[in-house]
DNA sequence: TTTCACAATGTTATAATATAACAAAAAAGT
DNA sequence: ACTTTTTTGTTATATTATAACATTGTGAAA
């Protein structure tokens, strides 16, 4: 399950992406900020807080938990990454501002996460919520099982 | 958000429920499994791990946080009870044996947890899932905002 | 009915994930 | 320059969950 056929272009991009979109919205883009949102993007499997956290820790030793969480809510915030509840791991978002929500599968074989975000699935959803009168804000979908690439070999 | 109109009566038919699967099964129905299925049933909200371990130590001063986990595999294995992943909680299952998934309203207002099962909503996943080769084991999809009697009121 | 195997529980310890609270520094606004 | 606000530093702790091994209970086999 291939993230992207130009790795390096697609982070470069993305950060590229994410230091205008804070620009627009007058936010400060960070040095800390954007290096775990590099981190991420480089890891091809969902990043753990504390694996972030070691990472950063090589370049300042002052590092602490909530360095990281707090970049962590920055990036979660405005869109940049998702977290993946079922892994309690965070992935770079591959499409900023493309559309409002991201559905996940998850391969248990390789670990790796993609973004799957399909209107029908959004469209029936609302059509259920509606049925039952609610008012949706967050949707989390995150499916798990295999993956093409792991169920041939 | 009410979870059912005569409580005693719905936690009573799932615990005989529960009892049934279990012999069916080959598998034992302990007491300190019922105790919790009991707990996380008379809770209106979902339930937290600890706050259950807090209520079982009030009748067995040995519990620990193991005793706890332990029992809550279980009523999730065998699909008495489901986890929100998104508030680390445990919600009790109104419909066990009926259909594989379960998707979960949350309101983050009045905290209640309604299952919402439609099966339109699976059908969609599961062409999306084809679409992209992928052979699912389990979804979580789990949709916080607010419920009706919380936007009236 | 004793022994065996296995499942369940007890127990201790610790791992993994996340936040509160307050101080200091940096940046932006006036 | 001064003030305000945002960000980061720092210490401490809360919350969620599991590993590992000992003990007990339960049902099946000998």
């Amino acid at each position: 399950m291939q993230k992207c056929d130009e790795q390096k272009k697609c982070v470069n991009d993305a950060l590229a992406k994410a230091e205008l979109v804070c620009q627009e919205r007058g936010l400060r883009f960070t040095e800390i900020r954007k290096f775990i949102l590099r981190l991420i993007w480089d890891n091809p499997k969902p990043s753990k807080a504390y694996d972030l956290l070691g990472e950063v820790s090589k370049m300042n030793y002052s590092a602490k938990p909530p360095t990281v969480y707090r970049a962590l809510d920055f990036l979660l915030e405005n869109g940049f990454i998702h977290k993946i509840n079922t892994l309690n791991a965070y992935v770079a978002c591959t499409h900023t501002l493309k559309h409002d929500h991201c559905y996940f599968i998850i391969c248990d074989k390789c670990d790796q996460v993609q973004e799957c975000c399909d209107e029908a699935i959004t469209e029936t959803i609302n059509k259920t919520l509606s049925q039952n009168r609610f008012s949706h804000k967050e949707i989390a979908l995150e499916i798990s099982g295999s993956c093409d690439d792991c169920l041939q070999n």
